[in-house]
DNA sequence: GCAAAAGTGTTATCAATACACCCATGG
DNA sequence: CCATGGGTGTATTGATAACACTTTTGC
């Protein structure tokens, strides 16, 4: 018997901006007029690497470049999870800085938007399960790899690196512990640049140094934060 | 235009005995007269999730059932991984207890075998790929979740968790410290059975208490063990 | 001078580490 | 009585956690 499966992937792009988490969606058609919320992604190419088909469907739905792309899971237990076909998805975890959550518009893109976590309407198919687990790794990652970096400008305040961690994991951090933790690592820099607000003492801008943090790693550094 | 892809599973599964680290290869035919060393595994039935068909392929190839089951990786970005077919795999982590060691020979599974893991000839396709993302995945998993329960007999003696936790992770541990943290978890319970052996004291055998374990979890307990 | 956010140090508590001797059995 | 592996306690060190006041700016 012949096999038929289909192959597809999607993509969960987190994008973080003022105390609040994104996620990217788009809208769909389905049949006549009903319109349904669902994840960017597609059918794979048959020479096609399933990495660059996340990456050729983000463009091509959303005009996003990520900074970030891993593999998150495969869903194909439900067999009837898309009604119409047996479909497999390789579903990809992203993440993108705030300059980028401004979505530049092309032809296909006009139906993607950044909607909030905690306000994620229905999905199609199984995709409410697969931002579940999608943000269940967030925070898990969070606490074991600095990807809280690559949701966050280049150069960034440290007020800023911190709500990001409170919102995102939902808790209260010290802020004079946390920052301790964060500068004794050793890879986030401060610069000269400085930042005005319209209220209160102005701060430093801060970067994360790549090559540094690469350059531990091979010392047998592990990234680590826990909070109580 | 038509996607032609084929969907497969392959299972890495791990195996210990007496300071021993094992996976189950099957020999495969190949052509004339070549064999090669691969995972088990092969493609997905139509409606079949892809759970239960890593559960069928093994059981047909290897006449086993493991302990514990979890989705590794997919891989699918090496668009010629099979020389023949563009085929994407999604490959699962499995343990099985030392008692399934001796695999009970059915009319497939007669060329499965049990091959330590540092004696791992060259296997089929990107399957040594697959076999050293399962080993990381193994000695990470061994620190945070307590699977190394499920590579042992319901009874056993702590040396014998110890050495495993040494064997795995290549490390030395100290056994007073280690015995110590394993016992303050509370889900690892001494019986009233004694091993006796032909030379030293006996020793007494422990168990894995599954309930307490999930308890613990529910209370927001973590599992975590760390060496120097 | 007040409101708002940035920046900074010390102490207390708990967890991880290092370390060595006695015990029970078989031969 | 000796060889072999099982079983146990304490002191030190380091890491995490708790906690509050001063600084700089705009208005």
């Amino acid at each position: 018997m012949i096999q038929n499966i289909r192959v597809a992937v999607d993509a969960i792009v987190f994008g973080y901006q003022n105390g609040k988490l994104y996620v990217l969606l788009i809208q769909q058609k389905f049949g006549t007029n009903e319109t349904y919320w669902a994840l960017p992604g597609g059918l794979v190419g048959n020479d096609e690497p399933l990495k660059e088909a996340v990456q050729r469907e983000l463009k091509e739905e959303t005009n996003v470049e990520v900074n970030y792309l891993e593999q998150l899971y495969t869903f194909g237990d439900d067999v009837y999870r898309d009604t119409r076909n047996r479909v497999i998805s390789v579903a990809y975890f992203a993440l993108v800085d705030s300059s980028k959550l401004s979505i530049k518009a092309n032809t296909d893109a006009e139906h993607a938007q950044w909607i909030e976590v905690n306000q994620i309407p229905n999905l199609a198919f199984d995709h409410n399960k697969i931002v579940q687990k999608a943000i269940e790794r967030l925070k898990a990652k969070l606490t074991y790899q600095p990807i809280g970096f690559d949701l966050l400008p280049k150069y960034f305040l440290f007020s800023e690196l911190e709500t990001l961690y409170c919102t995102i994991l939902e808790k209260e951090i010290d802020r004079r512990n946390f920052r301790k933790k964060i500068l004794s690592f050793g890879f986030v820099e401060e610069t000269e640049k400085i930042s005005v607000h319209n209220t209160g003492r102005p701060a430093k801008f801060f970067q994360f140094n790549t090559q540094k943090y690469n350059q531990l790693l091979q010392e047998g550094f592990h990234f680590e934060i826990k909070f109580a």
